[in-house]
DNA sequence: CCAATATACTGAAACGTTACAGATTGCCAA
DNA sequence: TTGGCAATCTGTAACGTTTCAGTATATTGG
């Protein structure tokens, strides 16, 4: 008997993952008119086209990434490239959240890029377009020339970027509002009769520092209130650092009567010095401080708190990316979320 | 003149990204032996193996990741599965560092799918292994009879476990040792004379629970202290239910005056609702926690910590699966953290 | 000196997909 | 009847890689 070796997938056999010849084998149809159909092409008849998509569909067909990808270049990969010593802790794992949830339904992977400090944050970028490996990618701690986003740009790469640029070029972007954020921090401790602040910048040279400023600035005037420099220390630095520096300030006899702080975890370093000064919060000094969880106010119930939403801000980037590769204007895809009121403590 | 079209690839024109076929135009051999110039196969001359390397180097070449997985069904991609309601969220971005940093030198990439709670855990491995989207695979919440774990082990994909599995099947895993946490917890507590302690636990379910409530009961009856029941919560449950049960707790007469608990997050909340019942921390009751970043003790000075290091887990997870993928023994890629010593706050 | 063998290299095929350039059929107008 | 055309469908090539089955040349043993 005469056994020929069968070209592996010409029959339906089972065990094999289907592919588009099988279909085809089982449809009777050409691998070209099953592919076709399966994307609604115009020149495929009505009924043919939903034969094919039921046993497609029967079968549980996947297309093959590694065949549309090799064939048409598209990657159906998103990249995030995070800086993997800088980005402070819950905001990572938020924006990962926001993004799987609206690539959930699409066929988009996401893969996660980092860097180190060491590195220039350009590396992982141009990796990333030099060999191809995503269709789109999602970048922060933006500045405002950002040689990132002018280089991808350059290279027609989509990409939303997590703050916004000031170099003139256009790009989808989702920024937080930081500026009202400022302000409106200190106009809440102007209300509370507090008339000399600080401010715990986010780091500077990335684009929202300069937002935070001016918006500090900006509402300082407006009040009537002076600003009581404390350019030692920014959010990116250590927990100890926050914390030494803040004692040493509350224990200057110009010493604020309120500071405003960037990010939950500089906060608590930021009250820690306040108590090694032996002062008191609420009492001696109020502090407003933005969080991304409800978790300050267990922390100390006298503080102030100001919302930010990172799992907003990982699905409005994820929707910027997909809406460019999409073909929409990249100028129709910026967002700028608000920051919610000055919270204090409710039971 | 004749102005043929050209193939694209054929001469080493420079803008396109360097294949096979420009290398083997550049060193006049074949594509073959190129491929296998470049990956050291021994039937290649030493003169030839170098010189291809070198204009390799040179030019800047860099497989086509999807020629290779399309041909050989390797995709160098590592799979996170997470949960994206359940996971803390300090702890993900963490291990995502961890895991990144041992890939980075190697030609992995890490994407991350997510599964929410109302689905079937299993239903992303299912994808992943169906669609052959990854060599290597690393899931958590890891659970005494793992359905994940056996699908995969049935498929023959690698993987590696954060958490044990008791299911008489060997595989990679990383764990951190909560029974020894338990225990440790337990006689710290007793040391400061507390006889009656609660324990806030994992997740029922999830095999870390085990461990812990074991390691907890043991340490309890060696000590000679007694067992508070506190089951009406565990570190899933929110902020606002945890403090509202530990304030229960703690108003009735037999309250207990020690706490262990088993993730950071839920301390706040326990130290919150100790607070709403008008006791104090250190005085009438002291609270021995578990954290994965040096925050609690900014909280509270008198709480008790024990250090969990997420990034080690997830370099350790990172490291066995590549070792499975490597052909390594998945027995020999266990590892066990044990937990830091209880640390009091030192100013 | 011849055959066997080792060494160094090569072309063709295949992985699964899509784009291009047809092929076949039926229908209608001239 | 014939030529044209629209509507459907199809085969082939190509994307970049690795594997299989060679080929050509030099080297060795008898």
């Amino acid at each position: 008997m005469d056994r020929r070796v069968t070209k592996k997938n010409d029959d339906a056999s089972g065990k094999e993952r289907p592919t588009l010849k099988t279909l085809a084998f089982m449809t009777g149809l050409g691998v070209t008119t099953v592919s076709r159909a399966l994307k609604d092409a115009p020149e495929i008849g009505a009924e043919t086209r939903r034969r094919v998509q039921l046993v497609a569909k029967q079968i549980g067909y996947r297309p093959n990434r590694a065949g549309v990808r090799l064939r048409t270049g598209k990657t159906n990969v998103i990249s995030l490239v995070l800086n993997t010593e800088h980005e402070l802790m819950s905001f990572v794992s938020d924006i990962i959240y926001g993004v799987t949830e609206v690539i959930a339904d699409t066929p988009y992977h996401l893969i996660v890029t980092p860097y180190s400090r060491s590195q220039d944050p350009l590396d992982p970028v141009r990796y990333l377009v030099e060999t191809g490996s995503a269709d789109g990618v999602i970048i922060s701690r933006t500045q405002p020339n950002d040689p990132r986003a002018r280089y991808m740009l350059e290279h027609g790469v989509p990409f939303a970027t997590h703050g916004r640029t000031d170099m003139g070029l256009v790009h989808p972007y989702h920024d937080f509002d930081n500026y009202a954020f400022a302000g409106e921090a200190v106009r809440a401790l102007a209300g509370k009769g507090r008339n000399r602040l600080a401010l715990v910048t986010p780091p500077v040279g990335l684009t929202y520092f300069r937002y935070t400023v001016n918006g500090f600035a900006d509402a300082l005037s407006e009040v009537g209130a002076s600003e009581v420099p404390f350019n030692t220390v920014s959010i990116d630095h250590t927990i100890e650092q926050i914390r030494m520096r803040t004692a040493q300030l509350m224990r200057r006899d110009d010493r604020p009567d309120g500071i405003i702080s960037s990010a939950a975890a500089a906060t608590l370093a930021v009250v820690a010095g306040i108590e090694d000064a032996g002062l008191k919060l609420g009492r001696d000094v109020d502090v407003v401080s933005k969080q991304s969880s409800e978790v300050l106010h267990l922390f100390r119930r006298e503080l102030l708190v100001v919302n930010e939403d990172f799992r907003l801000a990982g699905s409005e980037l994820a929707r910027a990316v997909l809406g460019w590769i999409a073909g929409k204007e990249p100028g129709s895809l910026q967002s700028l979320s608000k920051p919610s009121e000055v919270l204090p403590y409710r039971g």
